[in-house]
DNA sequence: ATCACTTACGGGTGACGTAAAAATC
DNA sequence: GATTTTTACGTCACCCGTAAGTGAT
């Protein structure tokens, strides 16, 4: 058997063309790599290499063996890394969700169902979101849109509601409801990680500046102290429910609600059955 | 990187299910296997077994990443015999006939139209020449019926007709021509491997003895010295005129005709050209 | 007592580096 | 003279075997 150092350094050569650019490619003497490509072609018992005195090139044999030996060192990387992952999905889940709101309520629902595993979120855009359900990073994502495919399951999981939050003596604080137009240009202090939220404002809003604040806490602390508009939503009022000097005012129109999906892949659905199951209740 | 060995130890492992009955497969002492899969999990930075005090039990994550390492060693060992196969092809045409009558000319074009390759005949049956033909072991097969597939170029190559070889004083010696069946019964001298004339002969003759000899100039001889009744065929008289004491008396039927036609892959047809070329003029 | 796995220690193969030579540009 | 490959030689890593220990059947 071929022992992988000698597909890796194959390989190399291959991608370099010359013993001293892969040596230095691999961080390694070009005399190494002469003795490896020597062995090669005595494991194989095969012509590898068509030599002349100053020079080394793969011939037929050799760049089918290089290709041969990209694809098994591509291989082994996949295995590590399934390995790795499957390792991972038994003691954590992992959800990567469009925006923040809906996992404010489905963390503990979670925690609920599999106490013994942590979960983990983290926040991306759709694309990043599909790509890693599909290699197995997220064994759920959030989607602001049902994702239709054979090859995933897909439920609802809610809404979320987008309100201003603005201080009693702002001009619009009466209103029952206020578009984002009517706020357009006006400055806001806003959370760093609000995910989709983060389009939705900037493209309804194009005037408006937002002065991001990455710690919660002290975003919270901002917006109670001055003056500046803010946002909130349901789900947020629901989980932070505090006593506030602001007013909180519904956003009209349909960007101001997402509706919120929960996928996972059609081959992982057996192992979070129970989890899907509560999902599909909770909505009802 | 993990190293082909871990690789192979895990299967063993994986396949024997104790430390030491894999250590016995691969001749290796336990302790040697310990430490193996000790690095393998350092290696893949996860939990490979489950481990009580007197047992080693792979767990998920094991069974996984052993079913990926045979299919890795699995692709080496693929690596090697493509690479070998390709250094034989270049060096040498492989031809896999049905029967030994159409080599006989086809041989002599090949080495006229490859100058520098040496050119190897298998006798085979049409299951193995279409395995053979798959796997890359013959470039070119001849057989006896056309083969129609997208994968593969057919073209015929010529047709061989059985001939009774008898003494002039056989009883049907005179005759213009003469059946299987006018000489079922009486026993034959043959040569030992004439591909599959030897299915044909003995379906026809079911009642006649065939006496097999390997040696085709001790056959010769034999016929020319018995009164025995034997065989030739147009090829064979051709290729190989003599002065001889026999009557050659051409076979009727269907059966002692033989269609043949030469199979090569369309994907080694560019490879080929030259003599797929040559082959269709003689033909015309 | 036997079996199965682990730990500890020593040895030998072999992969790598350094040095130097040969050949080409 | 610079670059590239090859050969020669010394060194060190590491893979394996032996021996001993622990726990389970």
């Amino acid at each position: 058997m071929i022992d992988t150092y000698l597909l890796e350094q194959l390989a190399a050569v291959h991608e370099c063309g010359t013993l001293s650019a892969a040596a230095e490619k691999l961080h390694l003497t070009q005399p190494s790599l002469t003795r490896s490509m020597q062995k090669l072609e005595t494991l194989f018992g095969v012509k590898l290499f068509d030599r002349s005195k100053n020079r080394i090139v793969l011939n037929e044999n050799g760049v089918l063996a290089a290709e041969c030996a990209k694809h098994i060192l591509a291989e082994e990387n996949e295995m590590i890394q399934r390995v790795r992952t499957l390792d991972r999905s038994s003691r954590m889940i992992t959800v990567g969700a469009i925006s923040p709101g809906p996992m404010f309520e489905l963390s503990p629902l979670i925690s609920s169902v599999y106490p013994s595993k942590t979960i983990t979120t983290e926040i991306r855009t759709e694309d990043e979101l599909i790509q890693g359900l599909t290699d197995g990073t997220y064994q759920m994502i959030i989607l602001n849109r049902e994702f239709k495919s054979p090859a995933v399951h897909c439920i609802p999981c809610g809404t979320e509601q987008l309100y201003f939050s603005l201080p009693p003596e702002h001009r619009l604080s009466q209103k029952p409801e206020c578009s984002f137009s009517e706020m357009n240009g006006e400055n806001f202090v806003v959370a760093q990680n609000i995910g989709y939220w983060d389009n939705i404002i900037r493209e309804q809003m194009p005037d408006s500046k937002f002065f991001l604040q990455d710690n919660i806490d002290a975003l919270t602390e901002i917006v109670q102290a001055s003056t500046m508009p803010a946002f909130v939503t349901d789900i947020t009022l629901r989980v932070f429910s505090r006593r506030t000097n602001r007013v909180y005012i519904p956003i009209s129109g349909e960007a101001a609600i997402e509706h919120f999906y929960c996928v996972c892949r059609a081959d992982e659905a057996l192992k979070l059955e129970r989890l899907l199951q509560t999902l599909q209740r909770r909505i009802q």
